[in-house]
DNA sequence: TGGTAACCGAGACGGTACGTCCCGTCTTTGG
DNA sequence: CCAAAGACGGGACGTACCGTCTCGGTTACCA
């Protein structure tokens, strides 16, 4: 899922430092970072490791060097919040309904950023046609959305707020689900489509 | 959306016809049929019209005189029922609750072919990278699953099975959102979650 | 040695052309001109196929069509003249030794021309490297210089200018030889040495 | 033309040497006998300085502190005999011209070796391509062939065998020439060719 | 019935991007 | 301070496709 050799990276106290030049931290951000962009304008099918390299200030080995393939190099995107980053925080201020509307408004405020959705719908193209960007996917996801979600679902239940054994995880999951198909779908997310989706979730259809 | 002159396509009667020979119907279901095969063997990202013409015994420029670009392609292929086709019927056997569940479970089964689910997974990449190709991905997801779904909620309505003013339109779309979603991120579409999001529709949080 | 698919090129009379889109014979000319400019300034093994793309105005897979290697393209270059062209004419205009003397001058004045003695230097590198240009290098000579020594040699020798029976092909070898070497070595063709070469071909060593 | 920093390998005592390790005359002769190999496998112009590196057991940057480039690499390596060494040495037995057909003889043995052509033929594109690695072939030449070819016909001018006032030095050089130009034209140095080739040389052609 | 017009397959065209190899330089650890 | 190791920015390789074009040939219509 990450870098080739993320040694240096995750083990803070490696006190075997291989042989040669050190890879430069530096050089991975900028291909990120440019990762990023090149999502944002061209989307996933149109990305290029040409341009990215171009665009990085790196050569194209540099790249390969550190990412095997375009799907690595997504998912370490992902994974490291340069995609999907700047979502929104969950606040518990009211009810859970109203919490949790807040949140999708949040949301919703997001999508008005062209780049914001451009960059998810990228996201998600990538995830659709590779496993592995899939689980970088989920993951950023759960970090930035389904955890909170969850968490404040069972604080509700403990406050006799909303019935006991909900299914808290999937919950999550549709709504995350439901709003993310709302904009692959190229779909407007409306006030009224997330009123409605709240009101589901929380009175059901029974009479 | 469609081919670039569907006129010959959609018009059995047409009497102004063009002068020179007409289009080979035959070359266009062969480049679909190819087209579909690619998206299930490759995705959406390395789809090749090249492999597309050779398969379809088809010179390139064929192609291109019916779709100029891959967007409308997989767009008419997705219109033309060449993907996602054989999905589920949606029988009125007993209460809404469980007529929508055996379609879930009907779904839930075709998932159990990965080509189908490859093929639905390439469709969404696509869908998510291209408008034109999302609102082919609707039409299709529409007349396959969300009109049906939103009949049985209205019909349920009228017999007083479930409440009044239903948005039965958003509710088709959540139930469909969530199952592509767990598609799209590679996650397997469990008996245990067709179960939850049922019940949570139709019973929703409230205690 | 030649293209890979001469048979347009060397075929007059062939009613049987191949489908698809004739190749264009243009870009064939301009492959071997940009190639003729790529030896003259850089020598065959700084020779760049993407340059030579490039100032041809051609793509690179077009090089590539007509050519498998950098080998055949060098040799096609040297048969097709692009290479050692403007070489000197054998005059018969007085005795055996003169009219010879008198085409190594003339020879020794093309290598005035700095871009003539890089080209020939870069196709006697190119030779050395590959059987296969050293074969149209080989031809080129023959074509350009060999033959006409051994005619005018064979023509001295009917007239009893010379000894009979004189081994016509071998003494033309080892003037062309012993020039290309000066050539290839670095050393300027000086009038002295011209002149000792001819004296020593007619002469001999014998007192 | 030689390393960038002979000192070391060509003064014994050298009394002023610079502080720090010393450079290892070991890696250099390492170098220069992986660059023999690499010339005979692949020729000058697919030489890597990687791949030299690698078979010598040595980094890339300790080739680029003995040898500012490929050229004086191989102009070095030329110097230094690992290219051409094992040339034929020209005996005193019986005439001038037994003797230097004998030295012809022994060289032609020694082309049936193919790896010994092979290098003489990268060292000849070499030469071909750079003035300096020219300058180092020469100076081989001169070492291995021409001086005790000059010494063979200057002393048979003494004897009073052959014409005073020969011009020995060219006449060595043709010899050379003409038996370095049949190798890098790969054609195969024949019996017949050293025979008649010493045959004009020592008669001529006048009748 | 013979043009004429638009289609057909095939495949070459000028390009862009791929993933790999090598260049000559730089930056580490370690002798 | 040198040596090995190896990453760095950069350039070229040979291949795969892109969308366009140009062939010979086919199939309709309309005059």
């Amino acid at each position: 899922m990450g870098p080739d050799f993320p040694g240096a990276a995750s083990s803070p106290h490696n006190h075997t430092m291989p042989a040669g030049r050190p890879r430069s931290e530096a050089a991975r951000n900028a291909i990120l970072a440019a990762t990023r962009d090149e999502l944002t304008r061209n989307g996933y099918s149109r990305l290029s490791i040409d341009r990215i390299a171009a665009a990085a200030g790196v050569g194209k080995q540099t790249v390969y060097r550190w990412y095997a393939s375009k799907s690595v190099l997504v998912a370490d995107c992902l994974l490291q919040g340069y995609v999907m980053a700047p979502a929104v925080a969950l606040q518990e201020r009211g009810s859970v309904q109203d919490d949790i509307l807040d949140w999708m408004q949040g949301f919703r405020e997001m999508t008005r950023n062209p780049e914001s959705v451009a960059l998810i719908r990228a996201a998600s193209a990538a995830a659709a046609e590779d496993p592995q960007i899939a689980r970088g996917f989920q993951e950023q996801m759960n970090t930035l959305a389904r955890e909170a979600l969850v968490a404040r679902i069972r604080a509700a239940e403990s406050a006799g707020e909303i019935r006991a054994n909900s299914p808290a995880a999937t919950i999550a999951e549709i709504i995350v689900g439901s709003i993310i198909y709302r904009l692959f779908t190229h779909e407007e997310i409306t006030a009224s489509f997330i009123e409605e989706l709240s009101t589901v979730i929380f009175r059901g259809l029974q009479p």
